[in-house]
DNA sequence: GAAAACACTTTACATATGATAAGAAATTAC
DNA sequence: GTAATTTCTTATCATATGTAAAGTGTTTTC
């Protein structure tokens, strides 16, 4: 719990009361490589923090296995489009390494917005965060190349290379794994 | 200013207190064609919403003109990753025909937030659809050809057709204009 | 309303990425 | 520890998009 809590500090403080509301409504919980922590179809009402490991964030088109996004350590998880929505996601989450998190109930925590008005701001600035990161992300997408994207990947997340199979990435990076082979091969 | 609350209805009830705290730090402007609102390494301390007209974030990569987005009537034109970190932004507004906004000083609306909890709760709820929508932009960008894009552009927005040159929708689209002719030209 | 500036299309050629298939390397299962 | 499975690379060919340049059409300017 310590691990979450370093991570709020990050954005906004919090009081004693709001810390341990909070943790009344988490739950730790530890799940197996290659497992799924939330599958196509359901709707996100649950908020990840990764204490240990790491997870992926995809889907499919047309058959083909797509990777939204990756997290690492001491990071969040979440189906923004499903959370904020409360529609069924297209989308899953899958761990791929033995992973521990901290799974916070969404609908309770959005019940203590209104008695603890720190937590609706710590909120409000993590989601607010993790806009920039997707305006950001956009930008990269739409607009550098794939061996620009490749590159600026292991610049950022180095150990993605050790952790991740290059399949995933290359569906992350919107390319093929023949691609990115390619990509790989010139250097 | 009844389209800014109108707007805002559609997020979150305000009281009046709050609908006068928020009237005070507009401006209306009118702005003509083609003339810039803010412009590359300016930091964003205004949140703009559009009463009437059309505006495109742009910047340069290289030397090259590339549009991150259009707004039309009835909504909200911010730079977030300027206005959520502070920094200088590498992009611009421009308005694409003569124009007429409210402006709301940032700075003052942050102000806001601990007298008025709805205003704050309002915002929130703003930008997380705002983060809904960035994320639907990732996966429309990184998984869909130029064809779908910009076919599901003009499904979306038919009119950015009749009032936006298609140079911008070209780069919006992440292609060329030859390349966007092409697409065009098949049907 | 003519000249200038700008916007759009078309063509030809170059290049990056995709699809498919086959083989090599690594990992997993028993 | 061997076989089976999965992952990664390499090769070939097809296709979409980029670049450059020329031509046509539309707007703007005075």
């Amino acid at each position: 719990m310590t691990s979450l809590f370093h991570y709020f500090k990050k954005y906004n403080s919090l009081s004693k009361e709001a810390e341990k509301a909070i943790a009344e409504i988490c739950k730790v919980i530890a799940i197996k490589k290659n497992h799924e922590l939330q599958s196509i179809g359901h709707t996100c009402k649950t908020i990840y923090f990764l204490k240990k490991g790491v997870a992926r964030i995809y889907y499919f088109k047309e058959d083909i296995d797509i990777t939204e996004s990756f997290s690492f350590e001491n990071n969040m998880v979440v189906r923004f489009e499903s959370l904020f929505t409360g529609r069924p996601s297209k989308k899953a989450i899958q761990v791929l390494e033995d992973s521990e998190l901290i799974a916070i109930n969404s609908s309770e925590l959005f019940k203590l917005y209104d008695k603890h008005h720190d937590i609706e701001s710590l909120f409000r600035k993590i989601f607010e965060a993790a806009l920039v990161d997707t305006v950001n992300r956009v930008e990269s997408i739409q607009f550098h190349t794939a061996e620009e994207r490749y590159n600026s990947l292991i610049k950022e997340a180095p150990d993605v290379l050790k952790r991740v199979p290059l399949k995933y990435i290359a569906s992350y990076l919107g390319i093929t794994p023949v691609s990115l082979s390619r990509i790989r091969g010139q250097k």
